[in-house]
DNA sequence: TGCATATAGTTCGATATCATACTAACTAGT
DNA sequence: ACTAGTTAGTATGATATCGAACTATATGCA
C-alpha cells in the first residue's frame, strides 16, 4: 500500500535525522572546551544571536525545553560566570538574563575550536547537497511545530 | 571568507537537524502508548528489523549508545516483558537478547498508533523532497561515523 | 601452561531533562 | 477593590544517559 510505504519511508527519514543529530551532538561535546554540555552552549549562542536581556521563559520557548530545564541550565551558566540573572523591571514574576563578557568570549572561542571539525564535514559536502537538504528540514520543522501547537491526533 | 561561510552554513544545517530531531522525538513520545521512552522503542524496532539473538553490545553499537545505557534499557524492556536476556553459548562474557511475542506486538501496535501523526508529515512532504534530503543525511552520518572512529582533530 | 591484554556486561556517581506541584505576581471581570 | 484565573520561576522526584571503575571471560603470546 502506498500509505504504508510512505510511512516506512518517513520513519527511516526521522530515524536518519535522529542518528545524525546524536552523532553531531557527540562530536560537539567531545570538542567543546571546559566540559560544558551542548545545551549550555546553545543558550550562550542564542543570547549572542538574538541579544541578551531575554527572560528565562523566552529562552526556554525558543530552544524548546521546559522552564524547569532552563532554570537548571541558567544555574550552571551562572556558576560558570557566563550569564547573570537579574530582576525584570517590567514584571515582578520574571527575570532578565544577560550575557557576561566571559560568556561571550567563551562562546566565540568554542566556535573557533569547533569550526575545524565541522569544516571537515562541510568540505566533504557540496553546497548543492546542503541546499538540497536544508529546505526540506526547515519544512519538516515547521510541520512538526504546527503539529505541536494543534495536534491532529491526540 | 569561503571557509567561514561554509562553517556558518554547516552550523545552521546541524542546528536544523537537532531541532527536527528534538521535535520528532517529542511527538513520538507524546503518542507512544504505555509511557515507554523513545530509546526503548528503538531497541524493539531494531530487534524486529535485524532479527533478535543479538548481544547487548551489538545493539548498543548499532544504536550509538554506551553499554551502560544498554544495560539500563534492556532492564526496562525486560521488566515490561518485551525482551528476554539469556546466556550466550558462544561467549561466557556475553548474553543474547530475544524479543518476546509481547515485545513484538507492542512494537507493531506502537507503529500503528504512531503512523497517523507521522503520516501527516509524510503527506505534506513530496517523495521527491524526502529523496532529496535522505541521501545527504546518510552521507553526513557516514562522515560523522568516520570522524568518530578516527578523529582528524582531537 | 601461564600471564598480559582485551572485551562483555554491571555498578556507581554525576548530570540533563521532564512532569508535577508549588509560590509569587500579573490580569481581567465583576 | 476583590477575586479567579493565568503566567514566571523554583523545587522535587523520576528517568535516561554517560564516564569510570569493577568483575568475569576470552584471546594471544611466550
Amino acid at each position: 500500500m502506498d500509505r504504508d510505504k510512505a510511512g516506512a519511508q518517513i520513519f527511516g527519514f526521522f530515524n536518519e535525522i535522529g542518528i545524525v543529530s546524536q552523532l553531531s551532538s557527540a562530536l560537539f561535546m567531545r570538542l567543546i572546551p571546559g566540559g560544558l554540555h551542548l545545551s549550555h552552549f546553545i543558550v550562550l549562542n542564542h543570547l549572542v544571536r538574538v541579544g541578551d536581556c531575554r527572560t528565562p521563559m523566552q529562552i526556554a520557548a525558543a530552544l524548546q525545553v521546559t522552564k524547569a530545564t532552563m532554570t537548571h541550565t541558567l544555574g550552571v551558566l551562572g556558576r560558570h560566570g557566563f550569564v547573570e540573572v537579574g530582576p525584570n523591571p517590567n514584571d515582578g514574576r520574571s527575570k532578565l538574563v544577560r550575557l557576561t563578557p566571559a560568556g561571550r568570549s567563551f562562546r566565540d572561542e568554542a566556535i573557533a575550536s569547533l569550526a575545524p571539525a565541522f569544516g571537515f564535514v562541510a568540505e566533504a559536502l557540496t553546497p548543492a547537497e546542503i541546499q538540497a537538504a536544508l529546505p526540506v528540514l526547515e519544512k519538516v520543522r515547521k510541520l512538526l511545530d504546527a503539529e505541536r501547537d494543534s495536534p491532529t491526533i491526540g
